[in-house]
DNA sequence: ACACTTACTAGAATCCGTTCTAACTTCGGT
DNA sequence: ACCGAAGTTAGAACGGATTCTAGTAAGTGT
């Protein structure tokens, strides 16, 4: 039911020729695609592999379960969020003004591929899988918080993780059509000025 | 998808004759009864349907699909736990404390039947329903806290809201096999004195 | 080049949610 | 007591994820 062991997580180790490389690459590639379209429903594992050129069953030695798939285009959607992080800092002074900036910079990234969001939300929640989504989530908040994780306390942890799951959920409400852009961010301001209020380098409270 | 139009959500009208009320009655117990054992997958329609003695068409007419079954299952287990509530409300005294009362409460009434809480749980997150769960979560976190849901600001909502992610998430946490009951206690208080913080009849902070 | 393990392919097969069909009951109104 | 509408039933049928099978390529060590 998850199990991503003999398969590389990532760019990790595993495969061993180009090809294969590409092979991953390209089904990556074509479920991402599927799933922006029609959303999980449309991205279904005969027409990923199909689409990607490979048989189910290839389809299935790499990513032994749709959710496995789905974590994997989880992945490089935060790999993304990162390095554009990396590339263009949040600026604010607060910390919990920095945070509130990444996380709406996620949403705007998510908001763009809607039915892709979806899926990859929802399969995200459900996964069994060890993901170590809300952990990354969590690290990158307390970084822009002013954190390098390792300096955090555990109570700062938690709060960071907090507000991560608030963020998700706001953003399945979004999904839901119950909430619209201005809502998360007046949403996720609120609960973040509570959550990171006095974090170091805060703001003169 | 959803759509529970024609049929009762809940103790409501639309079942007319009293063997259909049993019918239902049947159905849930049944889907309850499963689900306690091997989770969502031992929660088969067939199953369900084998089990309450009803065909399987007919569990289909009361519940359109299987989510709709298990919101309902959810539904009667909130009810439950407004109920031992009502019957022994929480005592702190502080809104933050009474909330984390009645969360770890309700933290432990799921904890009892692990399989369930997780299909339950993931089903409801995953539900495309309207589900009231949120919605009721945070009523009763804000009733606990002191506010009879309509006096509360809406800064108070997304607080108590929010705190109900942050629960919501801990319990996905611990279905994972990655939080213990203390853990999630200890990491509910923290998100609660910040969320909660200054309520009225607040603590002396 | 040869043998051999490992990867890949096409396709059938299985499992479970959901839908459909045709016949049988139950109920309310008359 | 009888009729038509709505509710039930047993079971077949469909769709998509996952698994299985037999055979074909590709990569590795000698």
């Amino acid at each position: 039911m998850e199990a991503v062991q003999d398969l590389p997580p990532g760019t990790a180790p595993g495969l061993r020729t180009k090809s294969q490389l590409q092979r991953r690459r390209r089904i990556l590639q074509a479920a991402a695609a599927l799933a922006s379209r029609g959303g999980v429903e449309a991205m279904q594992m005969r027409t990923v592999a199909e689409r990607a050129g490979v048989a189910l069953g290839t389809l299935y030695r790499y990513f032994p379960s749709k959710m496995d798939l789905v974590v994997a285009v989880v992945g490089e959607e935060l790999d993304m969020l990162e390095s554009s992080i990396a590339r263009r800092p949040p600026a604010a002074a607060t910390p919990d003004g920095r945070a509130v900036d990444v996380l709406m910079r996620a949403t705007r990234g998510l908001m763009r591929e809607p039915e892709l969001a979806d899926a990859l939300i929802r399969a995200l929640i459900l996964a069994d899988v060890e993901l170590p989504f809300g952990d990354r989530m969590a690290g990158l908040l307390l970084r822009v918080a002013g954190l390098s994780d390792g300096r955090a306390t555990e109570e700062q942890g938690v709060l960071a993780a907090s507000l991560g799951a608030v963020w998700v959920q706001e953003l399945l409400e979004m999904l839901r059509g119950r909430r619209t852009y201005e809502d998360i961010q007046r949403r996720i301001e609120i609960a973040a000025s509570r959550l990171l209020a006095e974090f170091p380098a805060s703001r003169a409270e």
